[in-house]
DNA sequence: TCTCCTGTGTAATGATATTACATTCATTGC
DNA sequence: GCAATGAATGTAATATCATTACACAGGAGA
């Protein structure tokens, strides 16, 4: 895994996310990065692309988000699942080997060749619930 | 499993999602409708809401579609997962035991009480790979 | 230098979803 | 029957998310 060469929007647009405590909307990217040159939607959802790309940025399918990597030096990344609380917006990004490979065996048993799965639970956090 | 008493409009849309080959948008299943009387994205949004409540109906989030459920008399729904084609669009309702108990499992080591789970696995289906 | 490729800036537009408010309709209790 | 209630509907306006189109700037290599 080579350490990627960020342009200077990109780096910007990783620093927003890495800062956030939660997954942040395109626009909510946008936002924040007005101060510092940002105008216009394209330039975040490029940079968004090619972090995507890298694999130091997720996007949440069901919130219409994305969130920085939690583990961007681990490359084992197969198909992840994240846990989005619906109530902090909090999000745990985790992997687990027994689900990606009972998917990947329906997958070649319907002759089905994946490119991106998105496993997404919606719920309530633990520390919500203590509340 | 009472069979729902659907109104007029959520009939309708159900019968737009039936009568499709594949998942529509709620502006396509609006743009169906039209002669049928439909007038604003609300009509059809309000109706998609009872039909998912009810469980005859299922959104794709990757996709921002919704899918008449390929099941409806199975009342077996836990998390569900589909796989969808996006040469053809074609997609694949099926459930998985392991893999929805691994997520349970999951959630139930970390506190999380899940509400909605999306899994999805978007990619080519074997038909479109055969071409 | 010339060309190619990547990244950038900007405006406009397209696509998806919700809020707000008024109205209609069936059900229920009197 | 008739008022009260709650669910469903009609419509307009607005909010939110994402892409297309076009022009320009800079670096790498022939
Ligand atoms: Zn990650
Ligand atoms: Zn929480
Ligand atoms: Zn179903
Ligand atoms: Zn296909």
């Amino acid at each position: 895994m080579t350490a990627h060469d960020l342009t200077k929007n990109q780096e910007m647009v990783l620093g927003a996310l890495s800062a956030a405590d939660g997954p942040l909307s395109a626009y909510t990217i946008l936002d924040r990065l007005r101060d510092r040159g940002f105008r216009a939607p394209l330039q975040v959802y490029r940079a968004l692309d090619k972090l995507l790309d890298y694999g130091l940025v997720h996007r949440l399918e069901s919130i219409n988000s994305f969130v920085a990597c939690a583990h961007p030096h681990c490359h084992a990344h197969g198909s992840l699942a994240f846990a989005i609380c619906e109530k902090c917006g909090q999000v745990e990004e985790f992997s687990d080997a027994t689900v990606q490979s009972r998917l990947a065996d329906w997958s070649r048993e319907h002759g089905f060749k994946p490119s991106k799965t998105a496993i997404e639970i919606r719920g309530t956090c633990a520390a919500c619930l203590a509340v």
